[in-house]
DNA sequence: AATGGAACCAACCGCCCACGA
DNA sequence: GTCGTGGGCGGTTGGTTCCAT
């Protein structure tokens, strides 16, 4: 690819060769996802520690989706988060499984530039999601119908679609964990997971002391729905229980004890319904409301936090 | 088939922060 | 309290691939 010179005297610069890739995941297998510089001193690679973190961190870390672009779920997600969160890439990547920060500025940065080209008046194709959102922002719209509009574009765009749907799924989409990820937080991870457990965050991690669900309706739902249009995931003995289906809904519990969601909820759009020791617990975004108590009655105080500090 | 522009992606740079000496 | 260092993060660049014309 490019060479970008020699950069600090004796320091390699450029496309990782297999080779490198090689002794730098032989590093982590020893010496875990840390000391970076420790491989230039030891002159294992003529790398500079901080080379060595990105390619681990954005090419070699396990559960990675490589060559797979962002679904219209995911795209719709991203441009939520980031009007939630700013240009935070890291925190809007840990809503994703298998994507990187990276990957997220990647996406952002063409979504950018096609609404500039689109606010300057530019005709732009119909490709993707992020058109639609350009399209929408320009005519004063609103986000709030991508799900209608991406419905259309599918329907106009039949089944021939080899765009933007290219792999990941809705289930894909994950609240974020920054803390639990053995990858990061266990001093002395296991770095070479096998990577069919990481089709879900939840298979890295143990279940959270905090958790934070933020589920809109016109998000995309965490789980594999069935043909009810609800999905259920247990999770380290939590049920996870989600629906698309906008209004009051009954769900069952792991013992079988119908539990009916918080109407409240269900017309603010929020969707995901966790049990945990047969209590649900409900996702109201929290700059909606000043009381958590109001949200969570008629049910017990949820044994965990449903908002991080 | 050739070509030019857009999209995608990998990787570097610079700044910042946490932490230990 | 300060300084140095390692690591994290956002911004940017530039090569490659894709696609419409």
């Amino acid at each position: 690819m490019m060479n970008r010179g020699s950069g600090i005297a004796g320091m390699r610069k450029g496309p990782w060769t297999p080779e490198e890739d090689t002794i730098l995941l032989e590093h982590v297998r020893n010496n875990g996802a840390r000391n970076w510089s420790l491989i230039s001193f030891l002159g294992l690679l003529p790398r500079t520690g901080k080379s060595c973190r990105l390619r681990w961190v954005n090419k070699l870390r396990p559960g990675l989706k490589r060559g797979r672009k962002f679904t219209p779920e995911e795209e719709q997600r991203i441009i939520q988060l980031q009007s939630q969160f700013g240009n935070k890439w890291a925190t809007i990547a840990k809503y994703f499984t298998g994507r990187t920060d990276n990957d997220v500025k990647n996406f952002w940065s063409i979504h950018r530039k096609r609404l500039a080209r689109a606010q300057n008046g530019e005709r732009i194709p119909l490709l993707g999601i992020s058109n639609q959102i350009v399209n929408l922002e320009t005519k004063g719209g609103t986000i709030a119908s991508l799900q209608e509009l991406h419905a259309s574009e599918e329907e106009a765009q039949g089944s021939n679609s080899n765009g933007n749907s290219s792999g990941a799924t809705s289930s894909d989409i994950v609240e974020p964990q920054p803390d639990v990820n053995p990858i990061w937080s266990n001093p002395n991870p296991d770095p070479f997971p096998q990577p069919d457990s990481f089709d879900s965050i939840f298979d890295l991690s143990p279940l959270p002391e905090s958790i934070h669900i933020l589920q809109p309706a016109l998000g995309s739902v965490n789980l594999t729905q069935d043909q009810s249009g609800q999905s259920t995931q247990v999770i380290d003995g939590v049920t996870i229980v989600g629906s698309t289906e906008l209004g009051p809904a009954q769900y069952t519990d792991p013992n079988n004890q119908q539990c009916k969601s918080e109407p409240r909820c269900m017309d603010m759009g929020f969707n995901t319904c966790i049990f945990r020791d047969t209590q649900p617990l409900f996702s109201p975004q929290p700059s909606e409301f000043d009381d958590l108590s109001d949200i969570l009655d008629p049910f017990e105080q949820p044994s965990f936090n449903l908002f991080p500090p």
